[in-house]
DNA sequence: ATTATTTGACCCTC
DNA sequence: GAGGGTCAAATAAT
C-alpha cells in the first residue's frame, strides 16, 4: 500500500507541475499530451493497485465467510482459466465480485442475428417455451447484453453501479416476463449526443441477477461521475452479446491512453454514431484478472463506454446531480475514482473551458 | 428552479 | 395486430 501512496503522490507532483506550466504549455499540444499521458499512465497504475487490493480483499472475505468450497474452486478456476468449463456444468452461479474484462475474440464467438437476442433472452428468462417473435430493429446492432448481480443487501432493486450516469426513460411490461424491462440511456445524450443506452431486466428465475443489455457506444468519455468500482456483488460471470457479423471488430477494446487522452486533450467530443452493423454474439467467462495479469480491465472498460459488465439504476440521478463539465478535473476524477469533482485547483484553471461549454450548451 | 422518475400513449417493426 | 422501444406530460426530489 505504501507503494501505491507513492505512485499517488508522485502523481500529484506531475499534476502540480502541469498546473504551473499550463500557462506556458498551453500552446504546446505535444508537449501537454506527453505530461497527460504520463499523468494517466501514474494514476491508471494507482488505479489498479487498487482494484486489485479490494478484488482480493472481497473474494477472500467471501471465501471465508461463505466456505463456499465449490466457489473457491471457482476462484482458482478462474485464475487458470478453466471457468468456461464451470459455467457450462452449472458450477457458476454467484460470486461476490464484480469481473470485467475484455472478451477475447476468440472466446466462443457465436454467430446469431442480434434480433434474435431478444427472443433468446426473453426465451432464457422465461420459464415458459413461448417462443418470442425475432426482430431487428435499426438500433438492434449494436447490442451486448451482460448478466449482472444485484446486491445481495441492501435495495435489491439496483444492481451494481457500472461507473456511467444513466436516465431512466421509460419501464416496460415483457411478455413472458416476471418482472419489467426498464430503458434507461446516457445521461449526457443532450450534451454529447452520446447514443448509449442500456436495458435492464431481472431475470425470471433468478431475481439477484439482471440482465442488462448495452446498445451503443458512450462518446461521453468525460463522465461527470466517474467510472467507480462496482460494490461487491454477485456477478453473473457469463457475457453475451450478439451479432450479425461474425467478422466484424470488436470495439470492446479499451482505449488505450493515447486513445483517451486524445479526447480530452482536444475535447474533441462528438457523436460517434452508432457502429452500426458492428454488433456482435460472444460469449465469455470471467476475467482472469485477480492478483495477476491485466487488472485495469475494469477501468478500461467502464471508460471505453464499453458497459462493463453491470450495474443500472438511476445513478446520479436526484442523488447526485449533474454538474458542469470540468474536462480534466473529470480526467483525475476518473482516475481516481472518486466521484467528486470540486474544490480543486483544477476549476480554476480550466474554468474558462467550463464557461466556454456552458455558453455552448445555453445556445442550442 | 432544475433535474430525474414514472407511466400511459404512441411509434416502429415484424 | 402484437409486442418492444421511445416519447413526453405529470410528478417527485433536491
Amino acid at each position: 500500500m505504501e507503494e501505491t501512496i507513492a505512485t499517488i503522490l508522485y502523481g500529484c507532483t506531475l499534476s502540480k507541475e502541469m498546473e504551473a506550466n499550463l500557462p506556458n504549455w498551453a500552446n504546446q499540444r505535444d508537449v501537454l499530451l506527453s505530461k497527460t499521458e504520463e499523468i494517466i499512465s501514474v494514476f491508471s497504475n494507482v488505479k489498479e493497485r487498487l482494484i486489485i487490493n479490494q478484488q482480493q480483499e472481497v473474494v477472500q472475505e467471501w471465501l471465508s465467510n461463505s466456505g463456499h468450497q465449490q466457489a473457491l474452486e471457482l476462484f482458482h478456476a478462474a485464475d487458470q482459466n478453466m471457468l468456461s468449463d464451470h459455467i457450462a456444468t452449472g458450477a457458476a452461479t454467484t460470486m461476490p465480485f464484480t469481473v470485467h474484462g475484455l472478451p477475447q475474440e476468440s472466446d466462443q464467438m457465436m454467430v446469431g442475428d442480434a434480433s434474435h437476442d431478444s427472443s433468446r433472452v426473453a426465451a432464457a428468462t422465461s420459464s415458459s417455451s413461448q417462443r418470442q417473435r425475432t426482430r431487428c430493429r435499426t438500433g438492434d446492432r449494436d447490442r451486448r447484453t451482460f448478466r449482472v448481480g444485484a446486491p445481495r443487501m441492501g435495495n435489491l432493486e439496483l444492481p451494481p453501479e457500472d461507473g456511467y450516469t444513466w436516465r431512466k426513460y421509460g419501464q416496460k411490461e415483457i411478455l413472458g416476463s416476471r418482472f419489467p424491462r426498464a430503458y434507461y440511456r446516457c445521461t449526457h445524450q443532450k450534451l454529447y449526443h452520446c447514443p448509449a443506452k442500456k436495458q435492464v431486466q431481472r431475470l425470471d428465475n433468478d431475481p439477484y441477477v439482471f440482465e442488462v443489455t448495452y446498445r451503443s457506444q458512450h462518446t461521453c468519455y468525460m463522465s461527470a461521475t466517474a467510472p467507480t468500482v462496482p460494490p461487491p456483488s454477485v456477478e453473473e460471470i457469463t457475457h453475451q452479446t450478439t451479432t450479425t457479423l461474425p467478422s466484424a471488430p470488436l470495439i470492446l477494446a479499451p482505449p488505450t491512453s493515447a486513445s483517451l487522452s486524445g479526447h480530452w486533450l482536444s475535447m474533441d467530443i462528438k457523436p460517434q454514431g452508432d457502429q452500426a452493423g458492428t454488433s456482435y454474439t460472444t460469449t465469455f467467462d470471467i476475467q482472469r484478472d485477480f492478483g495477476h495479469g491485466s487488472v485495469g480491465s475494469l477501468a478500461s472498460l467502464v471508460t471505453a463506454g464499453v458497459g462493463g459488465g453491470g450495474g443500472v439504476g438511476p445513478s446520479g440521478g436526484r442523488f447526485g446531480r449533474e454538474v458542469d463539465y470540468q474536462p480534466v478535473v473529470d480526467m483525475a476524477d476518473a482516475m481516481f475514482n472518486s466521484g467528486s469533482s470540486s474544490n480543486t485547483s483544477m476549476d480554476k484553471i480550466f474554468s474558462t473551458i467550463d464557461d466556454k461549454w456552458d455558453t455552448a450548451e445555453k445556445k442550442e
